[in-house]
DNA sequence: CTACGGCACAAACCTACGTATAGCTCGCAC
DNA sequence: GTGCGAGCTATACGTAGGTTTGTGCCGTAG
């Protein structure tokens, strides 16, 4: 409740904004622009020398322009998705086509700016990007934790998480797998303990964090 | 398991494409078109046509010329999203420009055609606008029964309704809404009854699905 | 005034949950 | 073989959950 300081410090940690641009006058104007606004910078000059680079560990966001020398960035956008990794991406362009800012948009693109580029416009892009990466991370970091400690879990202590979290009651759980109740009753204990659920309610939002499946759950309408 | 008829009947029931475009050629062409693979259609000539007609009640979806007698094809979008439709959009372009489709996508379009459109982009785009509109309509039938029977219960029930699915035990609801840990049983099983939940894992995805704010409720990583 | 519904509680009773202690088999690593 | 962990069970005991039946207060709609 109290640990402001800290999750904010784990979460972010000074955003940064990365440049792909084969233009050094662009990549150059580009980088003034967000240092201007206390925003870190890296620029590359090629897809591939991004692809070299490790994944930022902090909320980040991609300035790319469409045409790259070699891959496009189109490509590039499709390589990281492929990679799994999702830092937003803002697109610039010249000479873009509607075709290929649908494309881009429908990838998950969170704009798209042609050129001439108003500062403003690219601050606002880069703003609502980060933000969007802040909380994906936050998202992705929430249950990252879940999911280590899921995988600490023996076999059939999670065959007995996914009936107990789909609402069966114990006895119903052990004639499901062929157990006697205790038995059941006690993995439902390890199983509480090794996930740090405090109530059933905990465990219940973690196996649905989890996405996983219930062998006998409905809402029904 | 074996109601797939049935299934399919409640959330589709044959879908329709809706049309706006004032160029009548243009209408007739794309009627024919999605006639052709036996699509029902409804096609109109001015944004403030379709407003009056009532919203579907099946899974569709609009197709859209971006430039429009009167209200833009944008601002028709605008006003949907405001009416709280959300029907997937189609646009369709004769000379838009790149920053126009990107305030369309990112309002949610599904997809923005360039003329002359090939017949089978657009028969692509539909499909997909279509099963996003029967899935978004399942999700939310599948919620307006619980968000119905949730506004049926009296206040104390949904009190002690939002501390039960946070994971508190009965006394500790108890202790919290200063009453007597029987009071709490009583209210707790009423609530099950009118939820129509048959286990507490039920009455916390309900509560979920809801949205209602969890008193105390951590998934601490 | 009376009836009704929401709110609150109590005693009694039953079921479900959870843990501790103890014991068994099996497969695998040392 | 010895040890270890997973898997499984039993007895026993205590706590939590849940229903039934009955009581009472309050406000309001008829």
């Amino acid at each position: 409740m109290t640990d402001h300081a800290k999750q904010a410090e784990g979460s972010a940690g000074d955003p940064i904004v990365l440049i792909v641009d084969d233009d050094p006058s662009m990549r150059r104007a580009l980088t003034n622009l967000f240092q201007s606004v206390g925003l870190k910078v890296e620029a590359f000059s090629s897809a591939a020398e991004i692809l070299e680079a490790k994944p930022p560990a902090v909320p980040s966001c991609l300035v790319l322009d469409i045409r790259l020398p070699g891959a496009s960035g189109l490509d590039l956008q499709a390589d990281l998705a492929k990679a799994n990794i999702h830092t937003p991406i803002i697109f610039i362009t010249g000479h873009g086509d509607i075709p290929m800012t649908v494309r881009a948009m429908k990838s998950g693109a969170v704009d798209f700016l042609t050129k001439p580029v108003r500062d403003q416009d690219m601050l606002d892009a880069v703003q609502a990007a980060i933000e969007r990466d802040r909380k994906r991370r936050d998202a992705e970091k929430s249950i990252s934790g879940v999911r280590s400690r899921f995988e600490g879990l023996t076999a059939r202590e999670r065959d007995v998480l996914a009936l107990v979290a789909s609402g069966l009651m114990n006895k119903q759980v052990a004639a499901e797998l062929g157990l006697a109740e205790i038995t059941v009753k006690i993995y439902r204990g390890q199983i509480m303990r090794k996930m740090g659920a405090k109530s059933l309610a905990d465990l219940v939002r973690m196996t649905d964090a989890l996405g996983i499946p219930r062998n006998r759950g409905h809402l029904q309408t």
